[in-house]
DNA sequence: CTTGCTACTCTTTTT
DNA sequence: GAGTAGCAAG
């Protein structure tokens, strides 16, 4: 035990050393990225567990993402050699939460088999809400409803204390209550629920309060910053006997306001615990200072910050490389190009590269270029594969046996494959579900619907008996081959086409991870399944680089970073431009990106970026000035002489933007649809070339230089 | 009820 | 440019 102790802080600086010592009562660590607060976290969790003699099932460690929380759980098992672990509650707030509500569910009206709506759940109903109410879906937008709704949850408002300030939010207001009823209507919970109830339950509920209160003598918080107010006045229960609270988080890190997180909770901590024990670090461990003092020169220009100056023994390290493209697909050339030398120069292993950008939207480009190169690749978000049409579809079969009152689920298959069931149909049932007030399941098994309608529903609720009739004898993975049999599913999908093969390869991913969970209650299985996030699913251990979101990317370590699309309206995006609140987030989100990186950053835009399928032109990010041009590596051209498309204002480049004539007769040239080809004849257009290729495959082409994306073959 | 076509929105960021 | 909602025809 000592020697385990003693190795531990021999790894550990001062600083980080009193933080895991600290005494009991509450503790708030605030340090700047890459010092070590998640090590600090960990650490105090094995302080506690074995200079403590602290049982571990009295512990709870809230994480952002389940990853971190299986990251920090093998951490803590390598350290002691102890499966003791296992009994500690970590996990995330919804994880966390969605255990606690499990054994107590008949206290907030719904039963054990409760589902977790996800977002497309949650948008279906609203859809279903707002169809009921009569209300029009093209002025009022299902998103755009929900977002305020699951904003309220957050901040924990429920249907009868909201509060519209527009007509707007009375008219979601009203959506709100029918909203709710639908969800318990269906014996289902969505993720804001999770929080918000978890929050009444120990409210209103003494005994379990006590319980709660009693068994966790210590709480422990990462991410602070990110917790929204539901979140906190959970940590102000959950701790309200013992109060241990041990909480890390870095204000300028907070990139979740706009889902509820308020970075003010540190303020109410503060007031909430008056003895509160604050911690700062502020010496890095994962950059080089130039790399800092980037990071340090965006960050200052934030108001009412605490000024921290991040420093570091890593000495200065490369400049960051600032490079600006014409195109966005030049710009993902750019990012694979160098990758390769960067590889072929041992300055970095593929899987300790990154490529970050503001939205989704941007790794198409990203992906088509390695795509082209050859280059393997890891992408997180995206398409989550739990969003995937395909993995939905056998979800929502293994839901409505777990939960038969999920009448999402079941609109979602109860007629894919075809079963000659119809909207029509099914409109019947709801219909005949509601005037009964008896669950969906019933009405289908009893219903009195004549002719051919009648036929399939009764086929199909003589299977759904079936299934669960199995649900308690098989275990998820026998259940999933099972339903995927016997549903026809499986002849459905396996079509013959390529896509059916990729969705059918989908599908058994998701049968691997059935398989996986052994003989855990498919109840279980579902719950874990509706919580990870796609970050979850992330695999250190393949060696490609990664492409993921800015928000993503949080938590993590490269020690190669690129950050692509620093443009105007997207680094910061254009939904931020007027506001400066919004701003000051869009800036701490260049700051968590650009504090990522350990060796090299690069910072890349391009001039004109294709988006909804035309092409536009754009201005460099502001967060580009703010760099001092002494950390900056321009590619042998002042930060004044940029290249020759972006001199001067954009109306003056707009007239002449670009480029000399780049295809020469002769030339051999690749097309991503067309294949290779021989250029025949290059004409310059206004700010275009237009070229004419010959293409082996495909005959003769007209071109545009710009949008074709034709490339030289050297 | 199913299939296939047209027209329209869409892009922040996620547990 | 792509995915989907909505509609018309079979």
């Amino acid at each position: 035990m000592a020697a385990e102790l003693a190795s531990l802080f021999d790894s550990l600086n001062l600083a980080q050393r009193k933080a895991v010592q600290a005494d009991d009562g509450p503790t708030l660590v605030i340090a700047g990225p890459g010092s070590g607060k998640t090590r600090v976290l960990t650490s105090r969790i094995a302080y506690l567990l074995l200079a403590r003699k602290t049982p571990a099932h009295r512990i709870m460690a809230v994480t952002f993402t389940n990853k971190a929380a299986n990251e920090m759980r093998e951490r803590l098992n390598r350290m002691m050699g102890a499966a003791q672990t296992g009994e500690m509650s970590i996990g995330t707030f919804h994880s966390i939460c969605a255990r606690l509500l499990r054994r107590d569910a008949p206290l907030i009206g719904v039963d054990h088999h409760f589902a977790i709506f996800d977002a497309d759940d949650q948008l279906s109903v609203v859809k279903t809400a707002l169809a009921e109410l009569n209300i029009d879906e093209k002025k009022y937008k299902p998103a755009a409803v929900h977002s305020v709704i699951s904003r309220a949850k957050n901040d924990l408002i429920w249907p009868d204390q909201f509060q519209p300030k527009t007509y707007f939010e009375e008219i979601v207001g009203r959506v709100y209550v029918r909203y709710n009823q639908i969800l318990r209507a269906n014996n289902a919970l969505d993720f804001d629920d999770l929080l918000i109830e978890t929050v009444r339950l120990l409210q209103h509920n003494p005994s379990v309060c006590q319980r709660v209160q009693e068994r966790y003598l210590h709480l422990l918080v990462d991410e602070f910053q990110d917790t929204n107010l539901a979140q906190y006045v959970l940590v102000k229960w959950i701790a309200g006997k013992h109060r241990n609270v041990f909480c890390v988080g870095d204000p300028d890190q907070s990139i979740y306001a706009w889902r509820g997180a308020d970075y003010r909770n540190v303020l109410r901590l503060q007031e909430d615990f008056p003895d509160l024990n604050v911690v700062a670090l502020d010496q890095n461990y994962r950059s080089t200072q130039t790399i800092l003092d980037a990071a340090m020169s965006v960050i200052r220009r934030n108001p009412n910050r605490r000024h921290i100056k991040l420093f570091t023994e890593r000495g200065q390290g490369p400049k960051i490389v600032v490079r600006e493209l014409y195109t966005d697909d030049e710009e993902a050339q750019y990012v694979v190009d160098t990758i390769r030398e960067l590889i072929d120069h041992g300055a970095a292993a593929p899987g300790e590269i990154a490529v970050m950008y503001r939205t989704n939207a941007q790794s198409r480009a990203l992906e088509d270029a390695f795509v082209r190169a050859g280059m393997p690749y890891r992408l997180v978000g995206a398409t989550r594969f739990y969003a995937r049409k395909e993995v939905k579809d056998v979800l929502a079969y293994l839901r409505i046996v777990n939960n038969p009152a999920d009448s999402v689920s079941l609109r979602r298959i109860v007629n894919v494959p075809p079963r000659g069931i119809g909207d029509k149909t099914f409109a019947q049932i709801e219909e005949a579900a509601r005037a009964n007030g008896t669950p969906i399941y019933q009405s289908l098994t009893t219903g009195q619907l004549a002719g051919r309608a009648a036929r399939a529903l009764a086929d199909f609720a003589a299977l759904w008996r079936n299934w669960i009739d199995l649900r308690d004898e098989l275990a998820v993975g026998q259940l999933f081959d099972h339903i995927l049999q016997t549903s026809g599913y499986r002849d459905y999908l396996k079509d013959g086409t390529e896509e059916g093969e990729e969705r059918w390869a989908n599908v058994m991913e998701l049968r691997n991870v059935a398989f996986g969970a052994g003989d855990m209650p498919l109840g279980d299985f579902l719950n874990e399944v509706a919580l990870v996030s796609d970050i979850d699913n992330y695999d250190e251990s393949a060696n490609a680089p990664t492409l993921l979101t800015l928000h993503a990317a949080k938590g993590l370590e490269f020690r190669v970073v690129f950050i692509v699309g620093l443009e105007d309206g997207l680094l910061p995006h254009s939904r931020s431009l007027d506001n400066p609140d919004q701003m000051a987030e869009e800036r701490r989100l260049m700051y968590v990106g650009i504090t990522r990186a350990k060796d090299r950053l690069y910072l890349l835009r391009a001039f004109r970026r294709s988006a909804w399928g035309t092409s536009d032109m754009s201005a460099p990010s502001r967060f580009l000035d703010d760099l001092p041009a002494e950390l900056l590596n321009l590619g042998g051209r002042s930060k004044e002489k940029q290249p020759s498309w972006s001199a001067g204002d954009l109306s003056q480049t707009a007239r002449s933007p670009r480029p000399p004539v780049e295809f020469t007769p002769g030339q051999r040239v690749y097309h991503q649809k067309f294949g290779e080809g021989i250029v025949l004849r290059s004409t310059r257009q206004r700010d275009d070339e237009e070229v004419e290729v010959f293409f082996a495959k495909s005959g003769l082409k007209r071109l545009s230089a710009t949008i074709s994306g034709l490339k030289k073959i050297e």
